[in-house]
RNA sequence: GCUGGGAUAGCGAAGUGGUCAAACGCAUCAGACUGUAAAUCUGCCGGCUUCGGCCUUCGUAGGUUCGACUCCUACUCCCAGCACCA
């Protein structure tokens, strides 16, 4: 398949500025993606941009990744309200983090370029910078996006000069990487549309050149209607540490049907090929949902590495497959303990649950244990007791703790 | 700058001196049912709790009052209209 046939098959079209797709076919170029350290870790939602990369990158194209230490230091606006400022210090430990999983993520070579543009923005003078790029922006336009009018418009919550501002640094950014290293294509998600054409604009207007964007749909759920992003509180992150391994096999787990086809595409590097037995075999019996579990495995596999993929299959196996945790070999044993929170035996179950996370307090625990909801080795239990044998505790349908 | 309206829990939105941790809807969480799905129904839904209570919240800071989400003052921010600018 050529570039232009796979991001189609995809679905990694939303808008850009190519005249047609199929130019993208012509030769490689250089691209750049960008974020910036909001957080300490990338979520799904960056991973299917990032995953639209590697397309890219298998394609022949060569990646400039940015991690954005300027950009960041303002905040990208959002069209509800103006975002607290993020302390230096946690922009710098973010910036750290995202730049590793990335690598990691996309499975870039060593040498793959990670770029922050506080490296070249640190310079940059207010006089300077509002004669060069501020001169080059109407005021008209910057007014005219979609956010901007959602901000001062009626029922808004206004928005601040810097935050206004965003767009020229992003602008200006994709103008230093063009300058500096002849990237003259940025992908992005669609909502990052509108500041990726900030830039074509400026190299346009001070270079003379044409430069392209390309962006990739955000991705919806589209049994919720909500997208994936850690803005709507439902995040899914790639940092192991803040989303267990377990827990992110088991998010792939529980897609619905409908959902499967274009998480395959977006997700995995399946073949049309390949996808089609998948889906095929899963149609014949959807109850089995073992596309769900080819899409789990694939998808840890690409983030958490194949090792890490088959642990999560394996405890998945025995957890909700008919052996008894007392058949557990310790092994097993051993293998669970390293996916979930353990504690100590001998304790009571109020304190375990809150120790091991299950619970925030001993009262949400005492109403999950009223709500018939906490279970130990697969027995229901309404009250409190002393924990004594090694045991399995299970919170809702897929949230467990070790006791041993 | 002037005048008027507004700011309530994750979101939306009631509440105009005590019965307010705050109606209702959505979302989250949990239960039943299921295919670890969807839909539906049910419960919970500020924090902590030895379940007796305790603590913190209705933009921010003060004040009045036995008592304030409710009244007063100042401030911050938003919206609308007018004025200014053009």
């Amino acid at each position: 398949m050529k570039l232009s046939e796979e991001l189609q098959w995809r679905g990694f079209v939303a808008e850009h500025t190519l005249d047609q797709i199929s130019d993208l076919d012509k030769g490689s170029r250089n691209f750049y993606w960008g974020t910036d350290p909001s957080a300490d870790s990338l979520h799904i939602g960056h991973l299917a941009a990032l995953m639209m990369c590697a397309c890219f990158v298998r394609h022949g194209y060569t990646p400039y990744y940015l991690v954005g230490g300027a950009t960041g230091q303002i905040g990208d606006p959002k069209d509800t309200v103006e975002r607290d400022l993020k302390g230096l210090d946690e922009i710098a430990a973010n910036k750290a983090a995202l730049a590793k999983q990335i690598v990691r993520v996309t499975h870039s070579p060593a040498d793959t370029k990670i770029l922050d543009n506080l490296d070249w923005f640190g310079e940059v003078k207010f006089l300077p910078f509002l004669r060069e790029i501020g001169k080059a922006f109407s005021m008209t336009q910057l007014l005219d996006r979609q956010f901007v009018q959602a901000r001062i418009g009626e029922g808004g919550s206004g928005i601040s000069y810097a935050e206004f501002s965003y767009t020229l640094i992003q602008g200006y950014d994709f103008l230093h990487l063009f300058r500096e290293h002849n990237v003259d294509l940025q992908l992005c998600g669609a909502d990052q549309y509108g500041n990726c054409t900030s830039g074509i604009h400026l190299i346009k207007r001070l270079e003379g050149a044409k430069a392209d964007a390309y962006s990739c749909p955000l991705i919806i759920d589209k049994v919720t209607g909500r997208k994936f992003g850690k803005s709507e509180g439902n995040a899914v992150w790639l940092d192991s540490t803040k989303t267990s391994i377990f827990d992110f096999y088991q998010f792939w787990l529980n897609q619905a049907d409908e959902t499967l086809e274009e998480f395959f595409k977006y997700y995995t590097f399946v073949t049309p090929e390949e996808l089609d037995q998948i889906l095929t075999k899963h149609n014949e019996n959807p109850g089995a949902r073992y596309g769900q579990r080819q899409l789990a495995a694939m998808v840890t596999e690409v983030v958490h590495g194949a090792e890490a993929a088959k642990s999560a299959e394996k405890i998945t196996a025995i957890l909700f497959g008919d052996g008894k945790l007392s058949d557990l070999t310790a092994e097993e044993l051993d293998l669970l303990a390293e996916s979930f929170p353990t504690a100590n035996k001998g304790a009571q179950l109020l304190d375990i649950l809150v120790e091991t996370g299950l619970a925030s307090s001993k009262g949400e625990g005492r109403k999950l244990l009223a709500g018939n909801a906490i279970s130990i080795n697969g027995e229901k239990v309404a009250d409190d007791q002393a924990v004594s044998e090694t045991a399995l505790i299970k919170r809702g349908k897929n949230k467990f703790a070790l006791v041993r």
